[in-house]
DNA sequence: AACGTTTCCAACCGCCTCGCT
DNA sequence: TAGCGAGGCGGTTGGAAACGT
């Protein structure tokens, strides 16, 4: 028994919006803003679920949303932030501005793989979750049945993708509170980062610091093991970190808010202001 | 022109997390 | 503290368009 659906799908439309939909949606969040996706069908008479409601809004009707070809700047940071943060799509969307996850997530699929590939770069695997959702058999029938003569192979090498290292980042969201014996790693780690910022820089953080409370003592036996493993993961980040930034002095140029190694020196940042607590 | 195959992307599905009670 | 609902995320699918034969 799984959950119970988000909506009662009976006499629900699916598929393709149409103008009017669009329109009906377009006028009722602009009204009354964004939220309350459950109930906002009903009010603004559509006859969509809630979360399809949302996704046509923040993937397509949303303002400022950017469309078209991906400059070679942006691939170049998809690229860079998929290797430092694997196929966490809204966080990579966060910093393409304009840039939806799907839109991200599907240039990746489409594009970005295939040009690492065929530039004989072996892309991190996509991890295989308990969330990620698998094809039901039936789907999978259909699929079959379609004649995609390249399928099984695809499929194949995606198996065989899968079955290599799957690395899992910890959500940002996600805070572990760090006992006493990290700090010797919380130490590497944190120089780690300082030699890349400026002075000025490292002052503010020391200040942040300071607001921070002690970290609690973790108890659990379970968790000190979690955080044994996010450690080791944590640190094949940073050397992973420093590879992508190698060759990068920090000088006027790379501290241009636009530049990669800017964005992902914040991205760090923000990692690590996670991770103090 | 007709048909089969591949590509692309909007939309869907199922699971997870968070906040509220 | 457990249970529940809403919102969010990431993987997958469906089908239209493009391409090849």
């Amino acid at each position: 028994m799984g959950r119970a659906p988000c909506c009662s799908k009976v006499g629900m439309r699916k598929g393709a919006w149409t103008a009017e939909e669009d329109m009906l949606l377009t006028n009722y969040i602009q009204l009354n803003g964004e939220g309350n996706w459950r109930s906002l069908p009903m009010n603004a008479g559509l006859l969509r679920c809630g979360k399809s409601c949302r996704l046509r809004w923040v993937n397509y009707l949303r303002p400022g949303i950017k469309r078209g070809n991906f400059s070679r700047e942006e691939d170049d940071l998809i690229i860079r932030l998929h290797s430092l943060l694997g196929g966490r799509w809204s966080l990579i969307a966060g910093r393409l501005q304009g840039r939806t996850d799907n839109e991200i997530k599907n240039h990746w699929n489409t594009n970005l793989l295939k040009k690492l590939k065929a530039a004989g770069i072996q892309p991190k695997p996509k991890k295989l979750t308990a969330k990620g959702t698998k094809p039901s058999k039936k789907k999978q029938e259909k699929r079959r049945r379609a004649g995609k003569a390249k399928k099984p192979e695809r499929e194949m090498e995606k198996d065989e993708l899968v079955k290599k290292i799957q690395v899992h980042i910890p959500k940002p969201i996600r805070l572990y509170s760090l006992s006493s014996s990290q700090s010797s790693f919380q130490d590497k780690a944190e120089h780690n980062i300082i030699t890349m910022l400026s002075s000025e820089e490292v002052d503010n953080k020391n200040k942040e610091e300071e607001k921070i409370q002690e970290p609690s003592i973790s108890s659990s036996l379970s968790s000190s093991v979690q955080v044994e493993e996010k450690e080791t993961e944590i640190y094949e980040k940073i050397q992973l970190f420093d590879e992508l930034l190698n060759g990068c002095d920090f000088s006027t140029e790379c501290l241009e808010p636009t530049s990669c190694c800017y964005m992902l020196k914040e991205v760090y940042k923000e990692y690590f202001q996670l991770l103090n607590f």
